[in-house]
DNA sequence: GTCTATATCTGGATAGAC
DNA sequence: GTCTATCCAGATATAGAC
């Protein structure tokens, strides 16, 4: 994992490693709530449950702290794509992919946003490993689908975009959560709701790559 | 337009328009970059070529500048469903809106993004315009989506839910850039890569819908 | 209406006792 | 390793001359 975290927080005894953990999953709430400006460290050690000097003993500086907050949710995104080999079935495939997204859109609403959060202005702690691990992910997997294109097994959609179009359709309902709950007219989503978004979202994009009965 | 803005803004001379205007203007672009925190009066004016006092005169407060983004942003983005009339035909009025909503990524990407970024951190400012006007404005559109789908003139699909995606889909080309970019393994989207995007998400969406000749 | 100079405060970071 | 007290930079906001 830390290729971005070298801190103290690496080489250190359990209950280091435990304190390190704790500030990482508290910085990451206070992130995904206020972005890395608006986030104050009195905030995240207040949620950690230490003190604000700790902070400053495990991780040097509140950038340290985010870099490790960024590091550990990329290890969550850039996995979940196995299903996409060439001898899957495509449906099945991209059915488990999308499902996969959207619980993680529901499991881990902060990683989405903090994510999201530094993707929007301008990724300058993400833009180098994009560049290199995602951009190769999905190269690796567009070629999949483009292969079950060619052999006729789905319609012909653009692979590299479809990619884009479901992580958006996915994260959305982490990351604009308020927008969708307004015009739901629902305080908060729940189960039922992102149940029914799954269903939307996993019926759009199979019909749209010509892999469920043909309508209207 | 001005619900929130009930600043100095508002009641002024025409060069005091004309300032008020310039200020919002370079507002957009720095709280688009580092989100509401992170942008600095100072250097929002200087971006305006104002002095920086002189933004306390037209606004009180950062806050005020920032409601007035906001408020720009929301005139904007509340409007372009005009095609979505029962009457229609469901792929010229779906085509059309997608479209509407792909140029304003493509033409105002820093207003998606301020936008986003209030929906991220919990839309404080958003939350009572987005149960009354979107709300509103969705159910009605939603009905006449829901229409087409019950006299059998597109594929059943989730109405509401179909505007989040759209949403989601073309936006991502705005507030996401960077990883589009890193993806697409390009320095900045062109007009070529806009277009693009607009065929791909037309061609997923409407053959989503069951709106284009079936396939594969 | 415009702008310089400045008051005031918040918050990241550290010194140094324990 | 932990924590209190404190330093100091940076940013909002204002006072007051022009």
């Amino acid at each position: 994992m830390n290729t971005l975290a070298a801190d103290r927080a690496g080489s250190r005894s359990r209950v280091g490693r435990e304190h390190a953990a704790t500030i990482v999953r508290a910085a990451e709430a206070v992130f995904a709530r206020h972005g890395f400006q608006g986030a104050t460290m009195a905030e995240i050690a207040e949620r950690a449950g230490l003190p604000k000097a700790n902070l400053h003993y495990y991780f040097r500086t509140k950038q340290a702290v985010y870099r490790a907050v960024l590091d550990d949710i990329l290890a969550t995104w850039l996995v979940g794509t196995e299903a996409l080999v060439p001898e899957a079935d495509p449906a099945q495939a991209l059915s488990a992919y999308i499902r996969h997204k959207m619980r993680l859109s529901a499991e881990r609403p902060d990683a989405s946003r903090v994510f999201a959060n530094e993707l929007i202005h301008g990724a300058a702690q993400l833009r180098e490993v994009l560049r290199s691990d995602l951009r190769a992910l999905v190269r690796e997997k567009a070629a999949v689908i483009d292969g079950w294109i060619a052999a006729g097994r789905m319609a012909p959609v653009d692979s590299t975009h479809l990619f884009f179009t479901i992580w958006a359709a996915t994260q959305t309902y982490a990351d604009f959560e308020p927008q969708v709950c307004a015009v739901l007219g629902v305080e908060r989503l729940r189960a039922r709701d992102l149940d029914r978004a799954t269903e939307h979202v996993l019926n759009l994009v199979l019909r749209g790559c010509g892999l469920v009965a043909h309508g209207p």
